[in-house]
RNA sequence: GCCUCUUUAGCUCAGUUGGUUAGAGCGUCGGACUGUUAAUCCGCAGGUCCUUGGUUCGAGCCCAAGAAGAGGCGCCA
């Protein structure tokens, strides 16, 4: 038996083995499914998701949602190898591959060899070929990856996460690893988890009892980072076009589907960049994506569409939603992101029908307050019903390195608000005149003698530039319909829990 | 961190007003069947009713505290 397979070297892609008599190696199963049946011999291996009449397994490899019937006479098989065949083994077979006989599927393969690579226990095996609970799945993180679901989510993550490379790369974006960990402390982008290696039990003391980070390993206090923006903004004035793609973490106590501890960000950052033209980045990138994973996952689309259906029936009507899933998507693409100014959206809300009747938590009076998240799923959901792009909002309810506006009270901000999600990107044209940027941070109490090598950027050839973050995840919650967030990363880390 | 809800078999759930031995479907196991599509049919087994304490002649059910999970809110991406 051979294992593995033959892998692109070249550049070029692998001939189709379609017209070959007999394959040797390992075939994945998304390959077989384009394969014209003739009586092949193929080898495939794979784990069983059902074994039915003693005849049919059900075969799933993972390169594709759809299982591959294998046939097997049972007469021809040792009867103590059959009853090895249980959901969740590994098996490996070689066989013929044939047009179907059954109406299920076009083509199935008939087994002349079969080996049981892993055995599966099916009394303790936690997964039934039935409908599960995405909470109970969560519990088995570890195994919810054999599911049709998280199958499809997975595959879909990372179409998205390659999509994302693809748009910049062909836009011109370099794309900059920023670090992880970081000295600086003062992003002012939420709470930071400590990174040390001072024995916690007995840390080295300064001579007023303080705990001494000068003897930690980096000879400071470090942390993990929150955002590689102040890193990027740093290439970006040399560089032009750059983007970061990494991992973030917030210590926050945030206990939401749309929050965790750890997660993935986009930041692109451009120099001679203003704030319309950072919209118009991120809408065309968001755009993109979705068009890719359109394009490249139509089965998995397809079943999370499916699911989402069979899932919103259990629901009252009001509480479906108008739009499949696909559909949305498609909307998404098809439709301009409705813009507008923080100033407009207020005025939008305080006429509105919830407000008036004193339906919002938070009523919206007057000018200035930070909008609450019923506030955007109002606008999003019910009154444009597309995403929105909200910019130029107070400058008091934005961080300290937003370019202010003219008008002395507003700042070039952006937020851009998705049906279902919220805020999935958070973006500005970044204050490039020093003097400006200053007074900011005096005003916020940001420490200016820890952020030199910041302002150095508007000390030497500053210019306009701007950049946003976008979160992956909440991407991915968008594409895969999905609701929780915990449910489109593989291993979610949130407050009291780093399972596995 | 705050508020609400949930916790009963491996999974999904039902359990009446507090009353005898806590049920169903699916899964497992045993058997039958053998071109099935989460196969079907027959049968067996499977329970710390989340934990602790309380009320009561009697608690899965009522009360209190705690734990875990989910949803809403805040922080944000």
């Amino acid at each position: 038996m051979f294992y593995g397979s033959g892998y692109v070297q070249s550049g070029k892609p692998l001939p189709l083995r379609r017209n070959k008599a007999v394959i040797m190696q390992r075939i994945p199963i998304s390959d077989v499914l384009k394969m014209v049946p003739s009586g092949q011999q193929i080898t495939l291996m794979g784990w069983v998701r059902t074994f039915r009449s003693n005849r049919f397994i059900a075969l799933n490899d993972g390169s594709s949602l759809h299982n591959l019937q294998l046939v097997v006479d049972f007469e021809k098989f040792d009867e103590n190898l059959l009853k090895r065949v249980t959901v969740g083994a590994a098996i490996s077979v070689k066989g013929n591959l044939v047009e179907s006989l059954g109406s299920g599927q076009a083509q199935e393969v008939h087994c002349e060899q079969l080996e049981i690579l892993g055995d599966c226990d099916p009394g303790e095996y936690p997964l039934q070929p039935k409908k599960h609970s995405l909470e109970f799945l969560r519990s088995i993180a570890h195994l919810r990856f054999r599911t049709n679901t998280f199958g499809a989510i997975f595959r879909i993550r990372h179409q998205i996460a390659f999509a994302i490379h693809e748009f910049f790369h062909q836009n011109g974006f370099f794309y900059i690893h920023s670090p992880i960990i970081t000295g600086s402390d003062a992003e002012g982008a939420g709470e930071m988890f400590r990174v040390t290696s001072l024995n916690l039990e007995n840390p080295p003391r300064t001579e007023d009892a303080q705990i001494d980070y000068g003897k930690d390993f980096f000879g400071k206090s470090t942390h993990l980072t929150v955002s590689g923006q102040l890193e990027a903004e740093l290439a970006a004035l040399a560089l032009s076009k750059v983007y970061t793609f990494g991992p973030t973490f917030r210590a926050e106590n945030s206990n939401t589907p749309r929050h965790l501890a750890e997660f993935w960000m986009i930041e692109p950052e451009v120099a001679f960049a203003d704030l319309k033209s950072n919209m118009d980045l991120a809408e065309a990138l968001l755009k993109f994506v979705i068009q890719k994973v359109l394009d490249h996952c139509p089965d998995d689309l397809k079943f999370l569409n499916d699911r989402e259906v069979d899932e919103e029936k259990t629901k009252p009507q009001n509480e479906r939603s108008e739009m499949s899933l696909i559909d949305r998507l498609k909307f998404c693409i098809e439709n301009n992101f409705e813009r507008i100014s923080y100033t407009e959206a207020i005025e939008i809300l305080r006429n509105s029908n919830p407000n008036k009747k004193g339906k919002f938590q938070y009523p919206i009076d007057k000018w200035g307050a930070d909008l609450q998240s019923e506030h955007e799923r109002f606008l999003v959901e019910k009154h444009f019903k597309k995403p929105v792009i909200l910019s130029d909002y107070p400058k008091d309810i934005k961080a300290f390195y937003m370019r202010q506006n003219d008008d002395g009270k507003t700042v070039a901000a952006m937020d851009i608000l998705f049906p279902g999600i919220g805020e999935i990107v958070g973006g500005s044209q970044r204050e490039e005149r020093l003097s400006l940027l200053e007074k900011r941070m005096s005003e916020m109490h940001i420490p200016l003698e820890e952020m030199g090598w910041y302002l150095d950027t508007r000390k030497y050839g500053s210019c306009p530039h701007a950049g946003f973050g976008l979160g992956f995840e909440r991407l991915v919650l968008f594409v895969t319909g999905m609701n929780n967030i915990r449910d489109v990363i593989p291993f979610p880390r949130f407050p009291g829990n780093a399972e596995y």
